[in-house]
RNA sequence: CGGGGUAUAGCGCAGAUGGUAGCGUGCGUCGUUCGGGACGACGAGGUCGUGAGUUCGAAUCUCACUACCCCGACCA
């Protein structure tokens, strides 16, 4: 992409009145563009992230579900079945009365929150039979939370972006097996986006969900909002909400602040039942089925990754992540400078060209502030030294390598 | 929802005791620069969050409202 069409451009301040690192950095960056407390508009760069991390959660979760797509808008009435109409005091609800085509009309929609009371009906319909189980469904999708206090960027949002899944089994048992290979698959995710060693499952509240414990997904984060409590003989990881006092002077345990990135509930019959969702065993009886469902914040995980990898210069993105491999920087508008951007992108690497007619230093920082893993940068100095200078975002020593060696050294970083 | 803070140019900010708004940056034009946010000149850009009130006169004082940020409560 070139950076001169992008559309945006980084800003040289970051937003005043922000403190959370991951909001100042995305928006002076041009990631985000916040449009109300706890909602944002993600702008070319962010969008890339965005979807750079749910095309990794899509590929595990194809593994143990299949990707469908629910609206975002549902009738009021899966909610009053399950009875969260009341109990949810996040909702948003929509009201259509006031368009004058439907003057009469009191209709009242409800902007999803999350999905378990639209899916089960859904899977119902489709899965009467015990030969159908277990079956699971799974969907990216922007959720909708009028959360009492968004705040931290990302991290609290009241719009965001989120995977969920859902497994339907016929019986306990069953569930445990899928819940404990989704616990693997998870990790897998995490481990891709590179977060996977910072990142611990953690026993947490069941909430109105469940008596059991949920599964948190906890990384490792200074400025997390979450405290997590490893028990170091057990390597048992809990969330300090369902610790009991006292459990902070405890040495047995190691005590530090995580976000969560990740939830999993095991959710019995509750809203399989609420809608009458039986099926059929071999016998020809009728059983309640079991269900679980199972969260990632993708775009939460965006503010994560910001708060954990950054330096007093900017982001500091994982590979596997970030909005672009290559940050190439052109200093004098070189014709060479097109021929790399084509090269790489018949390599298939994406590069983001700064061809912007702007001072080197501008240039430096602003790849530096956006984060992309390598800057190439070609110059009449670089190819009088023999080719490009190769720059790597977290480390400070840069190189002069050929430019038919470059892809080479790209794939190999 | 309780407590605290903020609201002035695209962005970051300054404007004591009331007298009709300024700096930096960015933007436009010209010239000089050209490898870590270059320099000079000229120029464009603001109903000072909204609404009332006090006053001859309000960015400034009073009240109400709204929005945003932070702490807490909440977070299926």
């Amino acid at each position: 992409m070139k950076m001169s069409k992008m559309g945006i451009r980084p800003e040289k301040t970051a937003p005043g009145d922000a403190e959370a690192i991951n909001q100042k950095l995305l928006i002076q960056a041009g990631f985000i563009h916040q449009e109300m407390a706890g909602v944002y508009t993600f702008l070319p760069l962010g969008l890339r992230v965005i979807y750079k991390i749910e095309n990794i959660v899509r590929k595990y979760m194809d593994e143990i579900g299949s990707e469908l797509l629910m609206p975002g808008l549902s009738p009021k009435e899966y909610w009053k079945t399950t009875g969260r109409l009341e109990t949810i005091d996040v909702l948003f609800k929509a009201s259509a009365a006031n368009d004058v085509s439907l003057a009469k009309s009191d209709a009242e929609y409800i902007l999803c929150p999350t999905h378990e009371d639209v899916v089960a009906p859904l899977i119902q319909k489709y899965n009467p039979s015990y030969k159908d189980l277990p079956v699971s469904v799974y969907q990216i999708q922007t959720k909708y939370r009028n959360e009492p206090r968004a705040k931290s960027g990302l991290l609290r949002c009241r719009e965001f972006r989120m995977k969920d899944l859902y497994s339907f089994h016929k019986d306990e048992a069953d569930l445990k097996l899928f819940y404990e290979e989704a616990k693997k698959v998870y990790m897998k995710v995490f481990e891709e986006i590179g977060i996977g060693k910072d990142t611990v499952i953690a026993l947490a509240s069941g909430g109105d969900f469940t008596r059991d414990y949920s599964h948190e997904f906890q990384t490792r984060c200074e400025t997390g909002e979450d405290t997590i409590y490893l028990d170091k003989t057990t390597g048992i990881a809990y969330n300090k909400e369902v610790m009991p006092e006292g459990a902070d002077t405890n040495p047995n345990f190691e005590v530090f602040n995580a976000c969560e990135v990740g939830n999993i509930f095991p959710l019995g019959t509750k809203f399989t039942q609420a809608n009458g969702y039986e099926y059929t065993d071999k016998d020809g009886s009728k059983k309640p089925v079991v269900m679980g469902s199972y969260g990632i914040g993708i775009s939460r995980m965006m503010g994560v990754l910001v708060e954990k990898f950054h330096d007093d210069k900017g982001i500091i993105w994982p590979a596997s992540v970030a909005p672009f491999q290559v940050h190439l920087v052109d200093l004098q508008q070189l014709e060479e400078a097109g021929k790399i951007y084509t090269q790489l992108k018949n390599a298939g690497v994406d590069s983001l060209w700064d061809d912007r007619e702007m001072s080197a230093g501008e240039k430096f920082a602003d790849a530096d502030l956006i984060g992309c893993p390598v800057r190439v940068l070609v110059s009449s100095r670089s190819l009088q030294n023999g080719g490009v200078e190769v720059k790597l975002r977290s480390e400070t020593e840069s190189k002069i390598i050929s430019i038919d060696k470059l892809i080479e050294y790209i794939n190999n970083v």
